[in-house]
Formats: C-alpha cells, structure tokens, sequence
DNA sequence: TTTATTTACGCAAACGTTCCCGAATTTAGC
DNA sequence: GCTAAATTCGGGAACGTTTGCGTAAATAAA
C-alpha cells in the first residue's frame, strides 16, 4: 500500500484503456460503460487499488483534512471535543490535525501558520488565554479559508461558533451556592479579555443581583494571561484567604482552576464544605470521587466537538460561499455533591 | 495564504526566471548564483510565498505527515504520550495523525487503512487490547513502512520499540504491598495477551515469590478483549469480594482499572485502606487529590512519546533500510499514598 | 587563440490524479 | 440509407513542485 504504489496507470495498462477512461469508471461517470465499469472495478480491488490522496488533493485543490488548535490536548475537556471532531470527520473521510497553543500567542500564531502551509481546508479554533491580536485570524477569514470558532471565541470575527451556555451555567452554580447558604462567594476565573470569562462572569453577577446579594469585587479574580491555571489558582487562593472578611464559598470557572483550588485547600487543611465550599467546571471523569466529591458543572465536550466540525464541513463543502453564520449555544450541565453541602450538615455538626 | 496561491511560478514570471531557477533558489543550490538567490528570496517574502506542501509531497513521493494509533485519546496516559510526539515532529516540520482504536481490533484496522491511505510517512502504534491478527501490520513492515511500537508493543515484529520497565514497575508496587503487611494481594489487569499485561503480570508473581508467598491464581484477574475497563473492573471486584478468602488489597495496572476499582470500593462502602489497599497504574494527575490519596505507579507518557517519534524519524530518514532495531525502556515511577499505608495505623485504630 | 572547465540558467519530464475537448462508434429519427 | 444524436472512450493539459540534462557564457588551462 506504500512502495509497490500502484496506480490508476497500471489499471490502465492491464485492461488496455486509457487513464482517463480508468478514472472516469473509478468515480462511476456516466459516460462510461457498465461492463467496462465492473472490469475496472474488478481488477482495482484484485490489485487493491488505493487513489493516492495527495495527486487528488493536488489537482482537486483541498487537502481533505482540518486543523483544531486548543489550548492543552492533555485535558480531558478538550480531548473529548477532539474525540467529537475526530469521530465525525473520519466519517466524512477528513483527518484531523491538531495543535496545541499552550496558551501562548506566540505558540498559538506558529501553530496557525503550520496548519495553513500544510493547506487545510478548515481550521477549528478555540484561542488562548493570552490571544489579543486575532488579525491572522481575521486575514485567513477574510480570504476565504473556513473557520469555526468553538468554547472561546473571538467576537468580532462573523462566522460560526458552538458555545456552552457558559452565563446560564455559572448562573446556576452562584444560584446553587446561594442556595446552601453561603454568602461570601469568590469567583476565581480566567483571563478577563476570554470570552468564556465575560460571560461566566455575567453569569455569576446576575445570580448574586437576582438574589439580592452584592458583589463585592475583591471576591472576582482573573487569571493572568500566558499563565499556568493551577499554581495561580494557588496564588488567588492564597490571596483570599488573607482577606479580613473571607469568602465562604468557591467558584472556579475551568478544569484547571478547580482542581488548583481543591489542592490548595487540601494542602492547607481547609475543610470542604466547612471551611469553604466548592463548585468549578471540570469535565473530569472522577470529580466523584474526589475528597470530598466534587460539585461541578460539566460541559458536553463531545457533542460541542461534533456539532463544530459539522459546521466546518458545512462551510468547506458548500458551493457557494455562506454569508449567515449561526452561534449554536449547548447546554451544560451540573452535579451537585458534597464540596457544595449546606453548613448546617452532619458534618458540619460532628466538629 | 490559500486562496490567491502565490505560486513559484509567480516569482518566476515576476523576476524573469525559469520555475527550476526559482526552485532552485529557493533551496540554496550551489548552481544559482548568489545575486539571482538574493533576489529571488527577497521577491518570495515579499509576496509571502508558501511552498505548496502537496505538489512537494506529490513529487518528493513522501507527505511529512506520520500517524499515530492509540486506543483511546481522552486518557492522560495517552494524551501526554500525543503530546510528547507532538512537539518534536512539529520541530521536524511534521504533522501528526492522531487515531483512536477504542479497544475494537476493527476499528484498528480500519483506522490503519485509513491513516496508510493517507500515504503517512511512518507510524506509531499501541494495539489495542482486543488484536490478535496482527498481519496488516506485519505486511505494511515488511512492505517497507517506517513502524514503531510503544506501550502495548506487537513481539513478533522486529522494528523498534519502547515500552516502560512493566516488570520493575509491577513488582515494585507489589513488594510495596507486601511490605506493608498485605497477604492477599488481588492483581486486576488487562488482557491477557498484551504485551504489557504478561509484563506486569510477571513483576507481580517474581515480587510474590521473592517474599516467599504463593500465588493464589483465584486473585489474577483479567480483562475481556474489547471490554470497557471500568465496568469490568467492577465486575472483577464484585467477583473478588465473593470469594470465602477476601483479598486485603488490590492492584490495578492501568488507569481505567485504577479508578475502576476506586469507584466500586467507594460505593461499596469498603474502606481503604482498612478494608482493603489500592495502588494502581495511573497517570491522572489528581490521584493526590482523591480519597483517600492514591498511592500509584506512573509511567513516563512524555518522554515514552518523544523517544517514539525520534526512533520513527530515524527510520524515516534514514538513507538505507534499517536492520538493527532496539528497544528502549523507560522506567516507571511510584507514589505512595494513604491507600496503601500499613494496617495498623491511626485510621486503622480510629474505628 | 584554442580547448577544457566551470558557472548559471532554462527545458521538459515526472509525481498521480481529474477533466476539457475531441473523435469514433453506435443508436435513433425519418 | 442518411443525417442527428447519443454513447463511449482517448489525448493531453493541468495542479505546483523537483531535478536530470542540455547549453550558453564566462573563466581557466594549454
């Protein structure tokens, strides 16, 4: 399938026809007859014919595989949206090519230059923390190359985006805190500029407004762009705890920072629920069996990586070129366990 | 970038050259005189020319793309292991293909032809736990393809490989079992055929025998080829906790099994590790985090995937056909936890 | 000056397809 | 039986490169 390469020539040439006539029976044309289809046919799959995909890719002009930049591939969010990308463009008879920016511009501005100069015919983009200048992005745009934006997006580029309803699932998880009874509620989040931020943040304001509760802007805390999520959860941690007035409950806003809170609190035998609460996203598998077990919201990663790639197909195949762009927007989903107890649990009451 | 496609031909029409001038250029050839080289390298970056990577591809007859087949992306061992590969081929102006067998020996192959047909360069594989036929593989070898073989390697294919020191890694964990008072010491592994699974397997029993204990196969459990791991680690576990002689601990030797048995212990109420030890394969990087900490055995994902790919380039690259192949192990390194303390400590007491 | 050698470049084929265009053969229409 | 149309096929260009070979000019050797 490799070395001994053989090609729709040597078809040609057992069968006596011409290449053009061994393509055209390949690809079933019209203009071809049956019986010379099926003896086509027949000797392809003896001598196990396999089109070679770069002379097509060649002549018809596209590549047939997509890249996908995430920010980490070794995080289980975004493993299984690439899990969700890879099942349908295999599908489809697309490869997928992956990078990973690390949440680096710089990184993330390479990355991109790779995929294009290996001539893909679809980039699927969730940008870094520390992404400010998106002109690439917008110049690969302008000139026609198919994006999709997916998780966080940049605003200002018009074109189809999948999202979580990143607002509605921080609000519920504030509402939820709110709920058990905690007051003093500490966002730790991400980068300020991310759209994820904005909106999870807008999330958590309303749910404090709408409880008529007031947010107290020491208790808001970004991460800083470039950085590692976990030490600097640690760091922000770190800092609340020297507050006069305390929070009395958590919420981190990503995989990373969750589990960078939950160490710090560990670490520093910070009681949960007791002493602190915690609620974070995480699409970790065994949240569950955390110490204790985690409360969380969880993203359907796999369902954004499907419905992404299907809307990169959408714009790669069509024939004329889309005008109307679509954000789909997916729900999230929570499950609430013992980090988010009520104070006045058993537990709470053993001490 | 895409779009206008700058080709060398532009460049040869705009400077008055020949198109094998211009290619020449461009490459440095010693047959250009350095004038021409300048002007042509200045007009190329001006106009941002990018070589076309398919028509070097189609011509060159090779697609500095490799694929790599594991069994499953959304796993931290194997993510890392993407991730190590990742960044050196990028370095080497490669991209990588990423496939997943899912545990289906159909799928795997499937998954081959589909990545061979993209005429890759090379290939990096770990079996999936369900394949036996592994002919397609022996044939895509001996035709000439560049394969290399890490974690789960194929014995009776002679190229290279690398693998971690199961053997050690297995029996350090089991004499750490041992030494803390543990005498029934259950192994639930993989399947049996497995490369890894007979390597481990054989590091438990050496460490059992070293420490003058019989071997109770009643307490070896495997794997069903193409079975989901955890589901079946509970089930092994329901089994196990029927027997008249319980084990007093358990060892795991993968990450699936890991968490597996961690789950069924809790939500069986077993106490760890006063009712029973756990320690186990993993490469999650909250087993700290869990409860109670988990003591484990982690394997080097990293680095297993950059030796991998550089073994691959080598064979790629190299101007005759390789014959001398090796295999390169890594070894593996343990964490020991609450999960594996000695019976007779405070928790043990507390009770 | 003549011949040999080097330097610097162009022509054209090749990689494996697809597809436009034309041509030969068959079938239909009358 | 003759034109018109359909059917079935082949020739060859094109996709964007690389590279073997040829060659003109410049230089070196005689």
């Amino acid at each position: 399938m490799r070395y001994e390469a053989v090609t729709i020539r040597d078809i040609a040439q057992a069968l006596g026809l011409s290449t053009s006539t061994v393509s055209r029976a390949l690809r079933d044309s019209h203009e071809i007859s049956t019986e010379t289809k099926l003896r086509v046919l027949e000797h392809a799959r003896s001598i196990n014919y396999q089109p070679n995909p770069i002379a097509v890719s060649l002549r018809e002009r596209k590549s047939r595989s997509i890249g996908i930049i995430v920010s980490e591939i070794a995080n289980r969010f975004f493993s299984e949206i690439i899990n969700g990308v890879e099942s349908v463009a295999i599908d489809r008879g697309y490869n997928v090519i992956i990078a990973q920016s690390l949440e680096s511009a710089e990184r993330e501005l390479r990355q991109i230059q790779f995929l294009t100069s290996r001539s893909i015919d679809g980039l699927l983009v969730s940008v870094s923390n520390q992404t400010e200048d998106t002109t690439i992005l917008k110049d690969l745009h302008q000139k026609g190359l198919p994006i999709v934006f997916f998780d966080r997006v940049v605003q200002d580029i018009d074109t189809h985006k999948v999202i979580v309803d990143n607002m509605l699932g921080a609000y519920d998880a504030t509402a939820h805190l709110i709920r058990k009874g905690y007051r003093r509620i500490a966002l730790v989040t991400n980068v300020e500029g991310l759209s994820i931020t904005k909106e999870r943040e807008a999330g958590y304001r309303n749910a404090m407004h709408k409880h008529g509760m007031v947010v107290d802007d020491a208790l808001i805390r970004h991460t800083r762009p470039g950085g590692q999520a976990e030490p600097e959860a640690a760091e922000i941690m770190a800092s609340l705890m020297e507050l006069k007035d305390r929070p009395d409950a958590i919420f981190a806003t990503s995989d990373r920072l969750t589990t960078g809170c939950l160490r710090f609190l560990k670490k520093n035998n910070i009681k949960i629920p007791d002493d602190m609460a915690l609620i974070g996203f995480s699409n970790s598998e065994i949240t569950e069996l955390l110490d204790p077990p985690l409360s969380i919201v969880r993203q359907p990663a796999f369902e954004m990586g499907t419905t992404a790639i299907r809307m990169l197909l959408e714009l790669i195949e069509s024939k004329r070129p889309v005008t109307q762009f679509r954000t789909q927007v997916l729900a999230s989903e929570h499950v609430f366990r013992q980090s988010t107890q009520p104070r006045d649990t058993e537990r709470a009451k053993q001490r």
